[in-house]
Parts: structure tokens; sequence; C-alpha cells
DNA sequence: TTAATAGTTGATAACTATTCCCATGTCAAG
DNA sequence: CTTGACATGGGAATAGTTATCAACTATTAA
């Protein structure tokens, strides 16, 4: 079963070497198609299969929703940002020691192993500082909240509308929406921190909920 | 925002802590099911979340397809079977040391780390040993091969009627599928070793084959 | 050179684990 | 008792990935 060395199976290849970076089959998707716009996602899935079964790329499996690949196969670590979910290398030389890769433990037969860190990366450190001052929800390491529904729109408006704190009845009552829809859309942007409840039962907007509701 | 106890919630704690092993939101699911048969699979995924939030129980994303819960929160890295993807407990006093889960490193703050070994559990050693001499399929990790598809079933039926080694196009002639597609089917049942190729373009069932096509 | 066969592709359907949604239910405080 | 916060069941929706398959291309044996 020879490994036939097709066009796109090089163009992948090379782009993922080229990008120095962890990447998603989906990422790799949007650069490849670039120089290959007829490429199918499939193909590529594939083709990051085939190439990690043949060891010349690493499958990270690291864990969240995507799986990331990388050029890189040498044995080294990861941190992954809690916040942006982007994915870096780290060589501890002193883990490796005593931390082998290969060779039996409690009766596995080990095969492999993965360190991961997790914490926050300088730019999310430095894009939260940003919020606190709420100069810009902008972010630039590609985290972003969520598009607020029609409803909660109308919730934070009638909210912003509001002079002093008010009540989910209130809120019903301005947009014409049920009581209880509104208090679980309150609870959802209280989460959110566009809303914050001053007293027992009486909900304000906050500052980030007005820029949310402009955007 | 008081956190209420439910039965619901404390029959999924209950049963987590009870069974002593890493489960799956659907594993124990079905568990939990037994006692209150109308249960459903989004409580069991709410309060997973909810007592992971809270630290009484840890949430693992350990690699691979689906998130495990753990009711022990001490620290304690883990084992992943390749083969059936059961999750297992170590310690390493060592690499506690030298490894530490907070602080701050190339400009990350750290705010955990996950250290994951993979191999191959014992059941799964012995399981394939046993597989070799062709005594059984029963594994008793959880791991089973795919269910065949009515064409595999056919074609390897067809190859079972075959007294030496035939071509795709015996086998299609003799089942009426199309050429292309018996040569799909054999590559992909081939693979997971029902089929071999004692010569060039020439195929067999293989014991293994004929063991799954009873089943 | 040619026919058979192996390997690959693009498009799209299917799948799986998880999350969202919302009407309805329950509890606790006033 | 009422009110509102918290929870639930069940189904729909989503995201990421995998499977399927007809069409295409390269390789090999004859």
């Amino acid at each position: 079963m020879p490994l036939r060395m097709t066009n796109q199976r090089i163009i992948i290849f090379e782009e993922l070497k080229k990008s120095r970076q962890h990447m998603t089959a989906d990422e790799l998707y949007g650069i490849v198609r670039k120089k290959m716009p007829k490429i199918s996602l499939a193909t590529v899935y594939r083709n990051l299969e085939v190439l990690s079964g043949t060891g010349v790329i690493a499958k990270l499996e690291v864990s969240g929703r995507q799986r990331h690949f990388d050029s890189d196969v040498a044995g080294h670590d990861h941190v992954t940002c809690v916040q942006c979910h982007k994915v870096e290398n780290v060589l501890l030389e002193v883990i490796k020691e005593d931390c082998p890769s290969h060779g039996v433990m409690d009766g596995y037969i080990i095969k492999g192993r993965r360190l991961e860190f997790f914490g926050l990366c300088p730019q999310c450190q430095k894009k939260n500082r940003v919020m606190k001052g709420d100069k810009t929800m902008g972010c630039g390491c590609g985290c972003a909240k969520k598009e607020l529904t029609d409803e909660q729109k109308k919730v934070l408006q009638a909210m912003a509308d509001c002079v002093g704190p008010c009540a989910a009845k209130d809120i019903a009552a301005a947009t014409g929406l049920d009581t209880k829809m509104v208090s679980g859309k309150i609870a959802d942007l209280k989460k959110q921190g566009y809303v914050d409840s001053p007293e027992r039962c009486k909900y304000g907007i906050t500052a980030e909920g007005r820029t949310a509701m402009k955007g």
C-alpha cells in the first residue's frame, strides 16, 4: 500500500510546516484553499490523518473542542490558553527524565504521554485589563463573546431605559415578553456579566451590557 | 445563587462516587436512569458541569472523543488505554515537585496542568494475545469492533464461499455489487483484519473475518 | 499498450458528543 | 399564597469529525 504524494497532500503538509503553529483542520483548510480553492475539507482531514499515521506530523488531541495538528514531531509539551484556546509549545528538560514517554507503568504498556498546561496567555492577560477599563471589546486573540439574541437585546434595552434597578415583571411588561422567559434571559445575561443585581430581585444593566447591546 | 440539592443532582453525584471510575456523561446517564428513568441526558450534562464548577467533582477533558468526570478531585494523573479508552489514575510523586500546577511560565499564568499517559491496559494486552489465537472476539474492557454493514457482510460471505483467494471482480459477480464498490469494501475489511491478500489482487477471508460475519 | 486494480478526491450525508432552548415544575423567602 | 430563582425534560440545534460513493488518476501485470 504505497502512499501517493498528491498535490493536495503536499500542499497540506507544506502549509502546516510553514505556519509553525498548532493548527486545526479547519484553519489549515482556510489556508490551503487559497492555493487550491476546490479542495475538500474531507481531504484535509483525511490527509492529516494519513500524515500523522506515518509520523511526519503529530496529531495533538489536546483537550478542548478541536483537534490540533503539529508539524514538529519532536518531544515537547504544550500550554493552552483557557481563554482564547491558542496552543503553544513548552520545553521542560527536567520532566523528560523523570517522566518517560515509553515503558511499563501499573501494568500498562505506555506508548506515549502528553503534558499539558493551561492558563492565561500574555495577550489575554492584557486584554482582560483593557476590558475592565471598558475601553473596547476587541480581543485580538480570537476569542469573542456570543452575539446576543433579539430577545436578549430587547431585555437589555428595556433595562437601559429604566432609571433604577427594576424587576423581571417590569421588563416583561415593557417588552411584551413572558415574565418567566424574561427571568431566564436575565439569568443568562447575568452570567455573561451584562446584567447585575444591585438588590435582591432587582436588576440593572452593566457598562459591559451597554457595549454589547450596541454591537 | 444557592445551589439546590435536587434528587437528580444527588443521584448523579452518588453514582459517580460509587463507581470509583472515570465516567462519561453517557455512561452515567445509563446508570442513573435505572434509578430515575425519566431523567434527561441534558440534566446529567448540566449537573456534571455544575458539580465540577463547585469543585466537588473533576471534569477531565482527557483527549479522545468523550469528556470524562471523576469524583476524586485530589491531584493525580491519568493513563488512557489507546484501545478501549478506559481512563485510570496514576500517582507520580517525583513529577509533582518538578512540574508545578500553578505559577508563571513563558508569560502564561498557569492555572493547572494535565499529565496524561497513553498505552495498552493489561486487559487489552491479554485480549490481543487471545485474538491472535482466534479463541474469541470478546474483550471485557468495553471496546468492540464496529458492526458490519450489509454490503460488507455480503462481500465476506462471497469470500467465504470461495475456495481459494479470489479477485474483486469475482466478488462483484458473486454478490451482484459494483466492482469499484467492492474493492473499496475490501480495502476497509483488510484494514480491520477481516480480509487478507495472500497474493497481489487476490483476497481471502481471515479467521477473524469469519467470526465477525457470524456476529 | 492496455486493462485491471489501488489509491485518491470532492461533495455531501451521517454521525456523535455536547449545548441550547423553552415550557413547565419546584423550592424558599417574604 | 405569591413571586422569582433555580431546575428539569425533551427535543432541536450545533460543531467537529467521519463515512459514503461516484469519478478520477497513477501503478502494475500481462
